[in-house]
DNA sequence: ACAGTTAGTATCATTATGTATACTATACCA
DNA sequence: TGGTATAGTATACATAATGATACTAACTGT
């Protein structure tokens, strides 16, 4: 169909490029369903993540336009973030996996079970 | 809604940490598009692959379930790999991945633009 | 006798990713 | 005067993921 046959695989690459990490999926989950939260909100809500990670993941996430970064000109600081309205647009992947993964836990219950 | 008030999360990661890695897609698709493929086959479609990756990630698609293993008993050895029935189940999250692919490539080309 | 084929394994080197800990500025509160 | 809070940065380190390369068995064809 292409040059080198698969033109469509890349694509899905993208996809997880920007899903992927420890964290990522955690973050947009929680931006999408509660909307804004300040930095130290969202390191309530994931327990275990350092500051510097979260730090990197919403670098990263602000850097592919899929949240807003918003600062406050205050002391102590406020920095506030969000889902853009593009990044909104990755919902449909983050269900289909959501889907997915509540099947994949009662397949493995089932294999376990045997 | 739950105990520890993200119930949704770990779910999400399950489908990830089966879609993850740099291979593992692509590989997905290839058998999901064209059927039962033989780890040479593979190998070729797979350009920038080592035997030693694809053979890591098969295994742990084999581990998953998302694959099935076939050795036929010849020398030189023959061993064909195919998507199990379960493994097509992840076809809408591919599905959705590659949608998001092909409009992300658009958004950033848009941007490039600017 | 010797090269080519297949589906790997073994070993080592290099990156990528993640963790732990300490540190900063500045305002507010006691 | 000292402690608390916020949103980070800096440094060092540990672990995991990936890559490069060489090797194997056993049969086929030359």
């Amino acid at each position: 169909m292409d040059m080198d046959m698969q033109p469509e695989l890349c694509k899905v690459d993208d996809a997880l490029g920007i899903l992927v990490g420890k964290w990522k999926p955690i973050i947009l989950l929680i931006l999408l369903q509660e909307g804004t939260k300040r930095f130290s909100d969202l390191k309530r809500r994931v327990p275990g993540i350092t500051q510097k990670m979260l730090t990197k993941q919403l670098r990263e996430l602000e850097e592919e336009d899929i949240i807003t970064r918003n600062v406050y000109a205050q002391v102590p600081p406020k920095v506030e973030y969000s889902i853009s309205e593009y990044g909104e647009s990755l919902e449909p992947i983050l269900v289909a996996m959501h889907e997915w993964g509540t099947a994949h836990t009662l397949h493995k219950t089932k294999k376990g079970q045997l």
